[in-house]
DNA sequence: CAGTGGTCTAGACCACTGG
DNA sequence: CAGTGGTCTAGACCACTGC
């Protein structure tokens, strides 16, 4: 790919033609970053050139780039470290051990919580029913992973996650796989798979469980769980996991800012 | 207030005393900002002064100004409209009714929702229990405002909130008030009470409601609800209402997206 | 048309990191 | 110390709004 993909020259003029969807010349390069971020140039956790460097590869000024940057680095897909350099995120990043996990303890502070204890109940590999397989973007049939685990905080069973993955990008994953590996699910996704999530949309409801999970949950019928629907995506928006979590919020709650 | 009560000169030179904690100039700028937002300088809804006139009056770059700017209107606090100016946020605005209700219908798209019916069921001024006086940062016995209603979507009684308010920036809130009010009840604690909630935060469980909640809800016993409890608050982190929402999720959900 | 926010540049200097 | 991101400035021009 040439260096000057975008259609504006240096100085932001538009092209002669009518072209009534302006694009801020920081937006492309912003377009450009992602792009080498998808096709793995730059992989989770390594550093990316400097402002300086890409200024030079794309030909634009310092503060061009800088303002790229900073979307990406808002959007949680780089991570800026003064003095030492820009770096793609990761999940596997020692500091937040679960990105997406929302549930704290009741009492006491999060940081001293101790890592979940995660139990695979099962995986299969199966064909997608029609609802999986419109959240996931696939065609009728298509292969897809199944998995069901339990996390269980300081020995209590807390969380009753069932998800589904897409068969082709996760071709080899097993249970033991997921057994074997000591940190979050997203992290080895990376680096197995090289899928990276960067969002996701979660839909929570009250229900009251079925037997299979009370048993698996070690509560009793009518205990109410909070339903916690995810669809978390890849880069460009692409659906790459379903996953249906049932929360025991007795002495855990779900937390959220509002802002 | 003068317009130089920050500690840098125009060109950022710290002081010539040792400084330990460094801070830039733009964060010098959105304090002072801060502080005619929180003095009612200018007042939600209304337009602040122009990009040149603040880095006039600061005697700052527009650049400086405009990075302060930047991060006030990426907190919700300001809102940039090109061409015409910047104004400062409110919870009256027609466009977004409820910022701060993450309740979603399962199905159609939320816009198409039409206006929640509101019925004040309950508002009596009371003393402050332990636990409300804790997290409204009152003195114990303070005098506290509560309030129970019902929000109903297409006539059916979906969500029910009890909440608590300090009663001293309240005087003066009736049950009368609150049902007279067509709009959401922050934008009535804007125009009445000077009061602008700025942000909140909400933990949520999942719950069997009581007898008194399901009358009011219409529902059978052990129908699971979601425990929504939320404490906004104005500038500076001051907390000015605690509220317990119970929202009923048969056909809707609480939304959130994670990134 | 003037006035607003939005983009882009070029250059200077500061704060932080690591060898 | 050199290299990185972070701040600040000054000036130019663009896109949008409303009179």
């Amino acid at each position: 790919m040439t260096s000057q993909a975008f259609s504006l020259d240096a100085n932001g003029l538009p092209d002669s033609t009518s072209a009534p969807a302006f694009s801020p010349l920081y937006q492309q390069i912003k377009g450009l970053i992602l792009q080498s971020l998808q096709s793995g140039e730059w992989k989770p956790g390594e550093g990316i050139p400097s402002e300086m460097d890409l200024a030079a590869r794309y030909r634009v000024s310092q503060g061009t780039v800088r303002k790229a940057i900073d979307e990406l680095s808002s959007d949680n897909l780089l991570i800026r470290r003064q003095g030492k350099g820009t770096f793609v995120a990761t999940h596997a990043a020692h500091q937040v051990q679960y990105r997406f996990l929302k549930l704290m303890p009741d009492l006491g502070n999060p940081k001293s919580e101790v890592p979940a204890q995660r139990k695979i109940i099962d995986c299969k590999r199966l064909r997608a029913s029609a609802d999986i397989g419109r959240v996931l973007a696939l065609r009728a049939g298509d292969a897809v992973l199944q998995v069901r685990r339990v996390l269980s905080f300081a020995g209590a069973p807390t969380i009753l996650e069932d998800l589904w993955l897409p068969g082709a990008p996760f071709k080899g994953l097993t249970a033991e796989r997921l057994s074997e590996y000591d940190g979050p699910m997203y992290a080895l996704f990376e680096t197995e798979f090289g899928v990276r999530m960067v969002r996701a949309e979660e839909k929570i409801k009250a229900v009251v469980p079925d037997a299979a999970q009370c048993k698996l949950l070690e509560i009793k019928p009518q205990t109410p769980l909070l339903s916690v629907e995810r669809v978390a995506y890849t880069y460009n928006d692409t659906p790459m996991e379903l996953r249906r979590g049932f929360y025991l919020t007795t002495s855990h709650h779900y937390h959220n800012d509002l802002n």
